[in-house]
DNA sequence: GCTCATCGTATCATAATTTGATACAAACAT
DNA sequence: ATGTTTGTATCAAATTATGATACGATGAGC
């Protein structure tokens, strides 16, 4: 472990959406280490604009490099190659904004959205890391987790009441997981955000487990009885068919 | 200048849309450096998940971490707040992609972009690079840079035919970026990729400087000499817009 | 409008860090 | 089956990053 690059990239780490502007000072204090040394390491990461100065307060923030980092790390994904098209389509069809993320640690990643028409302001921003217990998305991955990657997860998990409606204990979670499987779907009914509601379905790999899932966002009045039917049935379709393009063939026994 | 860390942000450099997986040697060799410590660099890159390693292959890609930082990049870009809603707006009155532009040394980087429709596949990827001089956005910059900024940017430049409408000389550079600004907006006739054409606007900062520019994507057969001039006044509609959101106030004199 | 605190920046010897030579095992191509 | 190339581990040498100290400029508080 090279200290300086995991320094570098402690650093990075320090800028978030509510503090994206930070000065020399106060990364020295959030990350007890000397001022001279925090000014090597971040003219080192301006010269190289992973961190851009502002001239006029003098402070730093994320520089346009990592963005192009970020954009090659997209096209890169398989998943995102695969998901595109279906994704659209769905997106298009439903007239909902679509999401399709994957899980990383205790979080999941929305690695490609689609827009349907008008309601660009829907989406969430890409990337943005949320947690896996109270979204459509991420209960989608736990559902079809394995046993022993679900105990793991469980093992470590704090609830947080971000709504009246998010789950708070691991009895109540397992069994809207055990329903998610008989369904086929997850439902997420305002348990993150309030007035937004989600269908989750999971999208596999071509060695059978999950590697990650399909979203799709919607009011929470607009999933009643009647209408969740037809939307989760498009859901998972477009899972499926992304989960094909995966290389998963579930029903396909060997010659 | 910190060495290792320089030494890392070159080894991400070397990861690219050709070639987005990369091995210890392969890496070594690219940069001269030794394979031991191009493996001690890349542990530490793995470690924080800057790069990620495919167990198949053990090769080693880009890793999220960098989409998390695009993402906070993206969301604390000034421009990006502030042109959102219009883009959009333009997106779907015009039922066209629209592109949001910054200038970043020889090059323009899309940082936003909105659809309209149906229409996903049209789009540039955020963030991919691309010449000024033959693109909307590249010539609606260069067209309202101050003198010393366009000649150093002539001074170096070299040109190269990426279709056969792609301009290959300065004169006739020059002549454009006129007609650009008698015109208020620059226009790209399939210059850079066929069967794509744009528009494109200034946008101005409150220095009263072009800081970024707006493109309409379209398609060649559509920017007749009808047309053009009603596609021509929303772009720049929605140009001073955002520019007056960035505190521009072009006719506002001091009392 | 003044003082004081805090900021970003520069310098430099010490000390700790990274480096790269060497070696090993696994995977691949011949 | 052989030879080559891969990713990985170890460790002493030496370059490298570090952090104590100091400077000028900006901004806050009185």
């Amino acid at each position: 472990m090279i200290q300086s690059v995991h320094r570098a990239i402690k650093i990075l780490s320090l800028f978030s959406l509510a503090k994206p502007s930070l000065g020399i000072s106060e990364i020295s204090r959030a990350l007890n280490l000397h001022k001279a040394t925090v000014q090597n390491l971040v003219r080192t990461l301006n010269n190289e604009g992973v961190l851009q100065q502002d001239p006029e307060t003098r402070k730093y923030q994320l520089g346009l490099r990592l963005y192009e980092f970020g954009v090659i790390l997209t096209a890169t994904l398989e998943i995102n190659q695969k998901a595109s098209e279906p994704t659209h389509q769905l997106a298009i069809k439903a007239r909902k904004v679509v999401h399709v993320a994957i899980r990383d640690g205790d979080s999941a990643i929305i690695t490609l959205d689609a827009y349907p028409r008008s309601q660009p302001y829907l989406s969430t921003p890409l990337g943005l890391r949320f947690p896996l217990y109270c979204t459509a998305l991420g209960k989608a991955l736990l559902a079809y987790s394995e046993q022993e990657e679900l105990d793991d997860y469980l093992k470590g998990l704090k609830f947080f009441a971000y709504t009246p409606n998010t789950i708070l204990q691991k009895t109540q979670l397992l069994k809207d997981l055990e329903k998610t499987r008989q369904r086929g779907y997850s439902i997420n009914r305002e348990e993150h955000l309030l007035s937004r509601a989600a269908i989750g379905a999971p999208i596999f790999g071509n060695n059978g487990k999950v590697i990650a899932c399909l979203s799709l966002v919607c009011d929470p009045l607009e999933i009643t009885g009647e209408n969740i039917n037809q939307i989760a049935a498009d859901v998972i379709g477009t899972a499926v068919e992304i989960s094909r393009r995966m290389g998963y063939y579930p029903e396909v026994d060997a010659p």
